[in-house]
DNA sequence: GGCATTTGTAACTATAATAGTTACGGATAG
DNA sequence: CTATCCGTAACTATTATAGTTACAAATGCC
């Protein structure tokens, strides 16, 4: 999407084709980047979905913390047994690594924009292919 | 098992009832701690495991590799669209990202020994409880 | 030796998370 | 008015994780 920025919004059939997946399940995320207004979209004929900011300006946290549920850095469900002294406590210890751990990776994703993406993507600049020789 | 460091061996069903589970899933976590050369078990009567190491010298960047199967930071099995610009290179891209993050995700886990840990969970030293109040 | 106990492991079931599918109401362009 | 496309619900399929049962092999103890 951050390739086909300014021309016509994306479709979530074309973004589904070019992951090899279904096009609802592209739908639901485009639609919890969208509450995070990160995307926008367009309902009917000639709708579709594209960035709502700048690549530069839209970072892989922003995406992350759109798109995350809340438990991937999480601790099991099933608290331990109380009866034992570790694990009456254990939950705030590991609790407070989890947050260690996950403000480590926030910091390595707050780094990274979509326009670095971009640039990783391809060395030189965004087309305008100047020998149109690298793609069909 | 830091804890009990020195004294007998625990047995699986003891640490499975620590944290609510069956002694099988807790064996087989053990043994992976195991071939990592962490623990060492016994079989038998009077058998169980123990730390292999002093606690200090064990890292939970040590446990998070014995026990990590390689595909918690990787990639959807499913690859893209090499038709598509994007799908061509993505995976070199994102395959870079989640080294970086999973490069800070260890630097923080290389830090923190079981030690450590045993220090957050009691403020004060291991037991030979000074006052004999605080637990049961 | 014989017995009780415990690990290591296989095989199976149960539960939950994720992905994928079908369907349809509502919005929009032409 | 019609064709198209998003948002969402409801359902199924697939996979991962956890939990269970069972048993051979190792070990200590009598």
């Amino acid at each position: 999407m951050a390739r086909s920025r300014g021309s016509e919004p994306l479709k979530s059939g074309q973004v589904a084709a070019s992951v090899n997946t279904n096009p609802v399940v592209i739908r639901r995320i485009l639609c919890e980047l969208g509450r995070a207004r990160l995307v926008t979209s367009q309902t009917g004929a000639a709708g579709g979905s594209k960035l709502a900011l700048p690549p530069g300006e839209i970072t892989l946290l922003d995406v992350y913390r759109a798109v995350d549920a809340g438990d991937i850095f999480s601790l099991h469900r099933q608290p331990p047994n109380n009866q034992c002294f570790v694990g009456m406590n254990i939950e705030t210890v590991l609790g407070g690594i989890l947050e260690e751990v996950s403000g480590a990776v926030e910091g390595v994703l707050a780094k990274i924009t979509i326009e670095n993406v971009l640039e990783r993507l391809q060395p030189c600049p965004p087309a305008r292919s100047r020998k149109r020789r690298e793609r069909v």
